[in-house]
DNA sequence: TGTACATCAGTGAACGCGCGTTCACTGATGTAC
DNA sequence: TGTACATCAGTGAACGCGCGTTCACTGATGTAC
């Protein structure tokens, strides 16, 4: 009834760097998907569950659909995940990681840390704008409970932004102050305006797309950070 | 089975200025609660809609247990409402008519321009900390389907921050530059704070509570907004 | 003031639905000997 | 190399659940005459 072979090729649209196929065994070489194992349903269920939450949003998460749709039987998750709310907390966890490995991608390849600070936040708008629906995966309630892994992984994207406001301090570049603190409003700004966006909550039709605006806003909390108000 | 007298006393928590009880009718003279037809169930919904959304948060929001908590029977709402994302969109709209409400107010009892805007920034995220589950239903995607007067109430919230932001340019108080820009800078993070507050996702266990960080990010971003920068 | 009647605002039974979870099961796999 | 057996990872039927919505109904209300 449900083609199985299906499931293994699913996309990694949020992790690009893990393999696009599950680790191959040994038999695998007899046939495509001819065993009654799968192999990799772990991952499949999580591919499938980022897929259907693209597609659908968060509250269209259930587990029978995602079972369905990496092809198997609605019972074979519970051979890995404890119940509905565990996978829910890892499709979370993976999209958090992409996140933050896009923040810390960003920030690397600027060239000042202040421009570093402004490339890691622009990112995070746009990872939002990018995956509407992934983004708000990451703050729903359901799939936040009793996840120390997930917080910790929110505290990544939180930690980059800190370390790069101390390069930026220690360049001579941001201003004195707390660290933390003028991270936290750099993440608040960010964080907000991706959440107006994505919840097309933006007041008004937007004159401007909403990537620019970010970097509108950004540059607006710029002037209190810069140690120096250029004119 | 359901008492339906207890549905008339709920209270108005998001609008204190409404009247507590329905307004009387004659007959109800006569006695309370006797009659066959409600009276008002079209509020009574609503005021049992928001306090369930209030106990339990707005994903635990269900026609017939609104219905349940006014007393009637799990049909009775299709007289008032269309159907289930009528009632959560009205219950919306009546808590966005108090958050534009506490803004105004904020900003009209702070002595100068700029106190102003910080006032109202700083009653957003009171707002939101006071009714973390309203909070959350105003920016519900399924509370947002098609509803003009809802967009126009959250244009209101948008709307004081700008003026205040006019307000304080024309004190001197304030930097030139657009205001709907200024405003949103705001607005955003201000927003940012407050979701990742209520969605318990402020990085680390904060070592200050929610409402002071809104002040201190808020004067993070004075710094900028402030036409002299005051040291 | 009384009566007939249209309309309003409820009731409660019934519908089909898809869900999360459990269960006994079975085919596939891998390991010890 | 072959066999017995424990374990793993699936299957598919079944459970109870509460939901949104529809329906024919009925009691209450208000209005025209």
């Amino acid at each position: 009834m449900f083609n199985r072979s299906r499931s293994s090729a699913e996309t990694h649209a949020l992790q690009p760097d893990a393999p696009a196929e599950p680790a191959p065994t040994p038999e695998a070489q007899l046939g495509p998907a001819k065993s009654y194992h799968h192999g990799n349903l772990r991952e499949a269920l999580i591919d499938a569950a980022l897929e259907l939450v693209r597609e659908k949003g968060p509250d269209a998460f259930t587990l029978r659909e995602v079972a369905r749709r990496a092809g198997v039987s609605h019972a074979a998750p519970y051979r890995h995940f404890s119940d509905r709310a565990a996978l829910l907390a890892a499709a979370a966890e993976r999209t958090y990681s992409a996140l933050a490995g896009e923040l810390r991608a960003a920030a690397e390849s600027a060239p000042a840390p202040s421009g570093a600070l402004r490339a890691a936040a622009l990112a995070y708008v746009q990872f939002a704008l990018n995956h509407p629906t992934g983004f708000r995966l990451l703050f729903e309630p359901e799939a936040r409970t009793a996840d120390l892994d997930r917080r910790s992984a929110g505290s990544d994207v939180f930690e980059c932004l800190r370390e790069t406001v101390e390069l930026g301090q220690a360049a001579g570049e941001l201003r004195s102050g707390d660290p933390a603190e003028l991270a936290l409003a750099a993440l608040s700004l960010m964080h907000g305006l991706s959440c107006l966006a994505v919840g097309e909550a933006l007041p008004a039709a937007p004159p401007t797309p909403a990537s620019e605006l970010a970097a509108q806003l950004f540059d607006v909390l710029s002037r209190g950070l810069l140690l120096a108000s250029p004119a």
